[in-house]
DNA sequence: AACTCGGGGTA
DNA sequence: TACCCAGAGTT
């Protein structure tokens, strides 16, 4: 969950994931649509995807022990490098660095590191730097198995200090204890360093979501399981040069008793902006309201009652539409 | 080696 | 608005 995800963010999901699938087990037998509601707003869903598929991996290949090496713990799907480190570290007493934001933004500080985000000269060395950097050694006095708590002490220390002082913007170097052997602070550099990504700017989209209504009900289906949104549940799209009321009865068999154009202001649903990383969706919601015919259902398709928002596994701006509607119902 | 994947916090 | 977040998988 802490993949590309602030940790105020997660907290929430996390503990209410936790309270749903408590072991590796009862997560390895539950099903996709079981874990999917569970993610629904947190975003990068093929991560939800990974973890289930590794619950299974462990308790098939590994007979249910997680695997305790860097190298085999990576090998388990949406586990890459720095997350399978730090898990071997704060397990299993490991020597290996981690390589987050917040430790990639205090090396380039300190080391007065300028390269181009994401291009593999620049990881490579932050990696190294990270690795030459382990405590070599032990204090003599610690007892052998304080080993783990002095590494995972070390990795949690590394990304707090990027987390509290050498912050994104405004670092407070006053406070730091490496403040005088960063380069970065020497040199008056540090709102450089590390360097901005480069982006381009993110393309405009449109897309006409069918909000196709009986009664009390909307009809979703499911995503492809790979791209936007993948195994989550959606509005269908109405295909670009395609009419409304054609397409509903071609496609899903319901005829159309009403339909609000997105001209009509007086349902609430209004052309509004999701901007995702890459792209900018101006979403129109067409509400229509059909007569139900479920023998001519498309497969993958199913009603959802507007009573059981809560639990579905919707995408932000999809429940958001959802929500609007279900306020608007007549009780 | 560059691109893709979501949503939200922050300045 | 622009940037980035306890990165990893895909092409």
């Amino acid at each position: 969950m802490l993949q590309q995800t602030q940790v105020v963010t997660v907290i929430p999901y996390y503990q209410r994931f936790l309270a749903r699938f408590p072991t590796l087990e009862s997560l390895a037998t539950a099903s996709v649509e079981d874990i999917m509601p569970l993610w629904s707003g947190l975003g990068y869903y093929a991560r939800a995807r990974n973890l289930h598929a590794a619950a299974q991996v462990v308790i098939t290949r590994h007979g249910g022990m997680f695997p305790e090496t860097p190298e085999i713990i990576a090998e388990l799907p949406g586990i890459g490098r720095s997350t399978a480190n730090a898990i071997a570290v704060v397990c299993f007493a490991a020597r290996v660095p981690i390589l987050d934001g917040n430790v990639k933004r205090v090396l380039c500080r300190v080391f007065g590191i300028a390269g181009i985000p994401g291009t593999a000269a620049l990881e490579s060395r932050l990696w190294q730097h990270a690795e030459d950097l382990l405590p070599k050694q032990l204090p003599k006095r610690l007892p052998k198995h304080d080993l783990s708590k002095n590494m995972a002490t070390y990795i949690q220390a590394q990304m707090d200090l990027g987390a509290t002082l050498c912050t994104r913007s405004r670092p407070q170097c006053i406070a730091c204890p490496l403040a005088d052997i960063c380069i970065a602070h020497a040199t008056g550099r540090t709102a450089e360093l590390p360097q901005k990504k480069s982006r381009r700017v993110a393309p405009e989209r449109h897309a006409t979501l069918l909000v196709i209504v009986h009664e009390n009900r909307v009809l979703l289906e499911t995503r492809p399981p790979v791209g936007i949104w993948g195994g989550l549940l959606s509005l269908p799209e109405l295909p670009a040069e395609e009419n409304a009321a054609a397409y509903v009865e071609k496609k899903f068999g319901a005829r159309m008793l009403t339909v609000s154009p997105p001209s009509s202001r007086d349902d609430g649903f209004k052309t509004f902006l999701h901007i995702f990383t890459h792209f900018r969706l101006h979403i129109t919601p067409l509400l229509c309201r059909v007569s139900l015919r479920p023998s001519a259902m498309e497969v993958g398709c199913f009603w959802l009652d507007l009573t059981a928002l809560g639990t579905a596994a919707l995408p932000t701006p999809v429940r958001r539409i959802l929500e609007e509607l279900r306020l608007s119902q007549p009780a």
